[in-house]
Order: C-alpha cells, then sequence, then structure tokens
DNA sequence: AGATTTACTGAAAACCGTCTAAAAATGTTT
DNA sequence: AAACATTTTTAGACGGTTTTCAGTAAATCT
C-alpha cells in the first residue's frame, strides 16, 4: 500500500535527511550508499520510486539507471546531481531517469517531485468503488444499488464511502469517526449507530441483503454475509 | 507495548503540555528538566522516542543528543527549538536528531510526528497470523480454523490474537489480564478461564484437536501437541 | 491415599453496546 | 422569515457480552 522509495546516496548527512523526510510523508524507505547495493536492492525489493545520486563509488547513478531499466526496472527514477549542465541532464534523462535535481535543493521540491511521479504511476484512488450490488461514484457522488439510485447525505455518503474503500475490512468506531467527522476524539455520542442506520434503511429498502453489520465491542464493515 | 517517550524540557508550562498530550495519546511519558537528568533518565529508562529542547540548563540538547548517540542510543530524537536556521538545523540532524520542530507548534504536529517516528522504528505486526489450521485476519477481524469461519466475541478474538501473535510461547495469566483485559493488577477472578473455555468449545467443536494448552501454575500456550 | 492447590464447568447476574424513535439543534432553500 | 433537509442529541428498550459465583474435577504435594 504504502509506497515504497529506494534512495541510493553516499552522502550520509544528505541521505539521512531525505530519508527522514521521505519516511515523515509516510512513505517506506531504504538507503543504501553505492550503486552495486542499489542494484540489489531495487532488484529485491522491487521499490515504487528510485532516487539516485549521479556520483556514487563503485557505479555511477547514471551506470545504475542504465542497468536497471535495461533488466526491466520501470518505477519512476529520480537523479540528484551537483551539475546542471544541459549535456548532463541530457545524459541522465538518456540513460531512463524520469527527473533530474539539482543540487542544493530543498525537500519541498523533491517531496513535490516524488509525490508527482508516484501520482502519475500509482493512479490516484478509482473514482469508482464498488462491492456486490453496491456502486459509488465519487465524481457525482452519486451511489447505486442494483442499478437503483440511492440519494444519501453528505454524512451518509461519506460512511459508505469509508466503507466501500475497505470491503471486509473492519473498521472501528474511533477510525469512522476520525475519517468521516474529523474528530480525534468524541466523548459518548451515538451518531455512529444514527447514520449507520439510516444507510441501512435506505439500502435494504429495495434489496434484501444486508451489506453494513455490525461487530459488536469493536464497530461496522461492509460484506456479503453475516 | 505502550511506547515510552522521554520528554526533556525546562520551560515547565510547555513540559506539561507536551505531558498531558502524550499521555492522552496513550504513550508513557517521562519528563525532566535538565540535560543532566535527561542523560540518567534516557539510560536507565530506555524510552522508545525522546523529545529534547534545544536549550537546556546544564547540557544543551544538542550536547544531550550527542552523547546519547555516542553511547549506542537509537531511538528516534525530536528536536525542539526557537531558532530556525537552516544552520541549526543542520547542527541538530548532525548531532544525530531525526527531527526538527521549531516554536511556535501545534500538538498536532507533534503527535503527528512522534507517531511516524514510532510507526517507523516499531514497523507494524502483520494482518494476517497464522498456526496450525487457524488462521486470524486483523482487518477483517475474522478467525478460521481449517477452512471454517469461527464467530467470536470481542475478548475471545483479543484472547486468541494474543495466543497467536507468539505460538508456542506460554502467557503468563498476569500477562493474559494486561494485554486483553488492560488490567494491571486483580484480585482473583476466573475470567481467563472462562474465555479459555469458550474459545475452546468453539475452537473444538469442529476441529479434533486441542490449541490452547493449560500450563498449570503459569497460564495458557498455543500449540499442536500436548 | 488423603490433603491441598489449581483449573474446569455451568448457570445466573450485572453490565454494556447497539438499536430505535423522536426531539432538538443546525443549516439550507424558497 | 418560513419551510425544509440535515445533523446531532437524548432516552429507553433490547439483547448479547462479560463477569461473578458455587460446585466439581483434576493435578500436585505430603
Amino acid at each position: 500500500m504504502t509506497a515504497h522509495i529506494l534512495v541510493v546516496e553516499d552522502d550520509p548527512k544528505l541521505a539521512h535527511f531525505i530519508e527522514s523526510d521521505l519516511t515523515l510523508d509516510g512513505y517506506c524507505v531504504t538507503v543504501v550508499d553505492n550503486g552495486l547495493d542499489g542494484l540489489s536492492a531495487a532488484r529485491s525489493a522491487q521499490p515504487d520510486l528510485l532516487i539516485l545520486d549521479w556520483m556514487l563509488p563503485g557505479m555511477s547513478g547514471v551506470d545504475l539507471c542504465r542497468r536497471l531499466r535495461a533488466t526491466g526496472m520501470l518505477s519512476p527514477i529520480i537523479m540528484l546531481t551537483a551539475k546542471d549542465e544541459v549535456s548532463d541532464r541530457v545524459v541522465g534523462l538518456d540513460a531512463g531517469a524520469d527527473d533530474y535535481l539539482t543540487k542544493p535543493f530543498s525537500m519541498e521540491e523533491l517531496l513535490a517531485r516524488v509525490r508527482a511521479h508516484l501520482r502519475r504511476v500509482n493512479p490516484e484512488e478509482p473514482n469508482i468503488l464498488e462491492f456486490d450490488a453496491l456502486t459509488l461514484n465519487r465524481l457525482t457522488r452519486e451511489v447505486y444499488l442494483a442499478d437503483r439510485r440511492v440519494s444519501l447525505t453528505v454524512k451518509e455518503f461519506d460512511l459508505i464511502e469509508l466503507l466501500l474503500s475497505h470491503p471486509k475490512q473492519v473498521f472501528t468506531r474511533d477510525q469512522i469517526l476520525e475519517k468521516v467527522w474529523g474528530y480525534d476524539f468524541m466523548g459518548e455520542s451515538n451518531i455512529i449507530e444514527v447514520y449507520v442506520r439510516a444507510l441501512r434503511i435506505k439500502l435494504e429498502a429495495h434489496y434484501p441483503l444486508r451489506l453494513i453489520h455490525t461487530i459488536r465491542g469493536v464497530g461496522y464493515v461492509l460484506r456479503d454475509y453475516a
């Protein structure tokens, strides 16, 4: 789920910066400090994105990039370099790099590019969610159940969208409260029950099967069996 | 289980804010107000994460950080500072800090970073646990025994989850009470026996082998031999 | 073997979570 | 401003879960 990023950087200080910022942004990060290790790490870990330094001991970032592309690596590659001549840039892109960042650069910039590339490869979450006879369209904010449109309020929609985003996965009350209502904590309230009931009434009015199930003491799930 | 956090902060007001917020988030928090105490507290308590103020009486946070790293402290360190010059940031990260927060900051921000760092160090546990014919899915909160779904109550689930997290490891009654019930102490009660029995009945109804074994005088184990 | 400790069993009691319906509060449209 | 829709709160009923209790069985020790 969370994207895995491989960083090949021999400057320990810079490597540490990059690692901590990427990690903070929620990525799973692996750092190695030379080209050979980069090659094997890339092959075994199958990262979703690679960040390679131009200059590396053993094998240069460009060579590493070329060899990875030659052996079928498709994930986006961002090159880091101290030089900014066009010729170098051409060499890098020619070797198969997708992007090119010249030192010094800000972490914001790196993070922005990482996000952009990952978004491109990993198309954002689908706009259509489906489960059993349920279909939800995030763009039109419409929900259909067995080809019949079900009209929902905002909160009802957000709730079913959450459940539909991970069918069969049990969501705790706290998770629901946080995702749908944005509350971190909330002293006793049965707002969730009220909305689950509203949804059930609307869904089960024209469909015989219960889809939203109560997991007593925990929360709720979307699934097609009892 | 619950992460232990050491806070070294000499401003009593800020220290109190941090302590109460972290405690509310479920962490076990220790607060000291100077570098020397911080050093000894860090060595004796082995915290999972440290929050150090940049400016401290006696020993600065940077020095403290450097000395801790020099003596093998591996836990993530978050520095708090009023300055935000890049040079300081570099000095801090250079001393071995993992992160850096400039005052004033919101508690949400601090909590988010704390969570992020702890998540990195303590990689979350697997969602699927298996042993013998038993399979437990933490996301769907379902337990299968020999391809047959076993429906469990919350406490039953939590108990089998604990046993399943370390098959063949004997759990004492106290451990079970703490992990499943959250009780630290409890005058005589046979809740555990009652729940073990409930689990055995449900599991052994369709499976011939006893998986939960009693270790007399100690507690219980999950294993496939007597 | 008998005494003593420890665990198991079955059922009742207490407790708590969820459902339900309706009213109150809030927001939106006409 | 009135009418309507949505969101949130309130309160009681219901039922499953959790816990306690008392009696029985099994293991350990003398």
